[in-house]
DNA sequence: CATGCTCAAATCCTATAGGGATGCATCTGC
DNA sequence: GCAGATGCATCCCTATAGGATTTGAGCATG
């Protein structure tokens, strides 16, 4: 909206953060189809594009200021990944809120796939690693929690940190595969949900114990650990949802 | 290479399977990128492009008598699936050949997840679907097993279809993404793993075990199956790699 | 012979143009 | 007043143009 075509600038692509360097060697070459990607996946990661909503791909291109070629790549990219979904010839749309059949599939694709990912993580977990995990769980305890969304995005944001962090620890990058796979619904799913954020202590406390589990080295601690939290997490979900 | 560049048809898609008709209402209407899509991923899937080539946006686009712009589209969405890779302003590359890691990984992940699809299945199962099944099966003990490699793509395909077939029967969207996000790197695995073909009779009748299996209802009986499977196959390869 | 430079072709990346379809507001006829 | 037709705006989709970057060959130099 702000400085809507201001003129042409085609090309004159040389001091926004394509050709970034540091230290005097280019270290990480971005393309505007990435810079997109990325500003999508925020806004769907944390809430400012609700379930449903349209995302138009001239539009998206006006409001970023870019043509829509770069956008349609983005879009295309975060098809895969389920957080949109798209119509041929009638465009993309965020997907739908979670049904409760939607929550229940969620839930016992977790339970496959997370418990599995503590305990190889466990196996191979690394002192820089696990101090990652610390902090993700500090921050989680410090995140504000207040009624309002932006009051609680952080807490969700260190939440998800922390099972990502967990995925990236297995050193499997098939089981990051499928974990983010999910990760990006699971993330959607504690926005909208339904359930809020009422359960803070009680998730918080597992999460320290999953971390527990972790520290003391045995993988089978760990396992036991991530499942007893997911299912709490989903014990909960069920209690709080709302009727429908 | 044929046909190449035999004048412009700008907008005349009409024709071709755009604006597909049948009894008298359009049904599945479909752009040029999807046919890219299937067009590449057909290409990669048996094996065509081999690991490691480069995979020329303008020059797919050239063979395909497209303009580049759907294909960028297309690739975008490969790239999410792992079978190519991409490096700014470099251009898309087919995913490199496996190495003893990745395999390891490969089947940590799949023992992760594919027992749990057929426990899933198994309690889920319908008769179509078991019928479908059973084709697959059918097909693996019928399809050619010869020296060359057109003479096993129907033995590969088959394989596949019977372990997709069993993370769509378990009726929850996230194992078949998370299926799905291994789907492809296994049947690249097939292809270029070194191990041939020497398994089949060993792999058919443990395909046959886990098809029992499930038949008979009993979902740890699947379960187990299954992981019994993929330990073996998981042997075997290992048994018959070269020495790197 | 090995190494560095120049240049040209190929390729990637983005913007723009325009065809076709869809949706919505407006207008006309009953 | 209301149903259907019409026009306009919006949007998706593909092609094309042109700037920016990479790459590899050819050539010069130590």
């Amino acid at each position: 909206m702000q400085k809507a075509s201001n003129g042409p600038r085609a090309g004159s692509r040389s001091d926004d953060q394509t050709g970034d360097r540091r230290g005097g060697r280019t270290v990480n070459r971005q393309v505007l189809a990435d810079h997109v990607y990325e500003e999508l996946l925020a806004s769907l990661m944390d809430g400012r594009l609700e379930p449903g909503a349209a995302v138009s791909i001239d539009g998206t291109a006006r409001e970023l200021d870019v043509s829509p070629t770069p956008v349609r790549e983005a879009l295309a990219r975060l098809e895969h990944t389920g957080m949109v979904r798209r119509v041929a010839l009638k465009g993309y749309r965020v997907a739908p809120v979670f049904t409760r059949e939607d929550f229940a599939e969620l839930m016992e694709a977790r339970l496959a796939i997370e418990p599995v990912n503590a305990r190889l993580a466990c196996s191979r977990l690394t002192p820089e690693r696990l101090a990652e995990l610390e902090e993700a769980v500090a921050d989680l305890k410090s995140a504000p929690r207040g009624p309002s969304f932006a009051d609680y995005k952080d807490y969700l944001e260190a939440d998800e940190r922390f099972h990502q962090l967990i995925a990236k620890q297995t050193g499997n990058q098939f089981m990051v595969a499928a974990y983010a796979a999910l990760g990006g619904q699971v993330q959607r799913f504690r926005l909208f949900g339904g359930v809020g954020i009422t359960d803070a202590e009680n998730a918080i406390a597992e999460h320290q114990s999953v971390l527990d589990a972790l520290s003391t080295g045995d993988p089978e601690k760990a396992e036991a650990a991530m499942a007893d939290h997911v299912q709490k997490v989903r014990a909960r979900a069920i209690a709080d949802a709302p009727a429908d």
